[in-house]
DNA sequence: GTAAAAAACTGCTTTATAGCAGGAAATTTT
DNA sequence: AAAATTTCCTGCTATAAAGCAGTTTTTTAC
């Protein structure tokens, strides 16, 4: 935990480079931050000092809308970043919230020692690149899905993107979520997530144990948003 | 036109830093091409062989939809790059269409290029990551004005950016698009866009010549949307 | 283990938005 | 300049989604 270089999260952008000599003196720097459930470590609107990383936990991102509203942006886990720009970009302060869904552990860089190596080793940097600019793309798709897909089909792929992103163990989804959150994710209202998830449940495509929900017909779930997914991305 | 060093469009990547001696063979390799009105010339799913910029002329990124519906992305005009991963990333074709809006010249670098520059010249691996990155706050702030505002909302905010984006003359916005485009950009129907427009002109505060817009009264749409817009991005 | 709080649920009502159809205006083509 | 095509507009109708209120269940705190 307190060493990048054997660090078990392999897809983490740090770990991939941290055999490069010039990223030693930066390593020492890292701070390891622990984090309760529903522990907010980043407010909007603050000014940002350096990036988070994810070391171990579940994290969700959030833009903060009107009323109770908020909009999760995205969601974190093991070896991804989290504060985006961290103060590096064009803007000086976060864009976005961050707050934990379990326990989780954090890794923290400044954004002095992150500008620095960003700067002098390409291959990080470039792959940071690639991070954004696959974000970007991911945003996008969301962009036309919120935009096109009616509620049933958003929070159908909702479901969906949990099992893609956290799996399944034993036909449960390895996240608790609530129907709020579910609601923030897929752009509409608590009441709304809680009737088609119910109806889900009654129709036999969907499972609940507890608060944990599990997806048991995965193709009848498929099919009804494929019309919408034949694009390249996702 | 041939020349990036001497080019008009400041905010290029490329030209800000083209005066790096080893960006010389690189720039060599530039191709320039020349777009009609509507003319599509990039199709998603096709494979990316490179990256686009803007030269002159302005353009519109769509992402295919249902029906006749598609979502248009982000506009772009000189300078700025379009065909975002163009085919280095991890993704091997493009993501999006793209679209001249009127006669409009583009840059064009192949990816091969484009890669080698990438991870031989930190600075501008940087900038490139640095305009993913402001993208990306760009593209989640959309997510969030999607899920949340009304259509009437989304149709005025859509005005407001349009004149930040290309700026107005005599009170009229420059550029000229058609009722479906601002229904693909806001997320609606042409219908709804139409009505709204109409209803904002006899409210007196759009104006209209021909087909083209001009916000005439600023304050009051701004206040209008104000509640949703007092975070950190737009 | 009990009390308190939060989350989940359901039926009913209201509202916003989409969809359709037919016509007017504007733009493009010949 | 006329014809054809596209874009724009309007009223009406249908429908999807949001909002509200009251109840039950689950989770958290003591």
């Amino acid at each position: 935990m307190a060493d990048c270089i054997t660090c078990k999260n392999k897809n983490c952008l740090i770990n991939k480079n941290s055999t490069d000599p010039r990223l030693a003196d930066f390593l020492k720097n890292k701070h390891t931050i622990k984090c309760k459930k529903s522990q907010q470590f980043i407010m909007e609107g603050t000014p940002a000092h350096g990036l988070f990383f994810a070391y171990e936990g579940k994290v969700k991102v959030v833009k903060t809308g009107v009323n109770d509203r908020e909009q999760i942006v995205r969601f974190a886990k093991d070896g991804e970043i989290i504060g985006h720009r961290g103060g590096f970009g064009s803007s000086k302060y976060y864009s976005i919230s961050a707050q934990a869904l379990e326990d989780s552990t954090l890794c923290y860089f400044s954004k002095e020692d992150l500008k620095n190596i960003l700067l002098n080793i390409p291959k990080l940097t470039f792959d940071f690149m690639l991070f954004y600019a696959d974000e970007l793309s991911e945003s996008e798709t969301r962009v036309r899905k919120l935009a096109q897909m009616s509620v049933r089909e958003r929070v159908i792929d909702t479901l969906l993107f949990m099992d893609r992103k956290f799996g399944s163990t034993d036909q449960l989804l390895n996240i608790r979520l609530s129907r709020k959150d579910y609601a923030d994710y897929s752009g509409t209202t608590e009441e709304q997530v809680i009737r088609i998830l119910s109806t889900l449940k009654k129709e036999g495509l969907l499972n609940a144990k507890g608060r944990k929900l599990g997806i048991l017909d995965f193709e009848t779930l498929q099919n009804e948003i494929s019309k919408h997914t034949y694009s390249p991305n996702s």
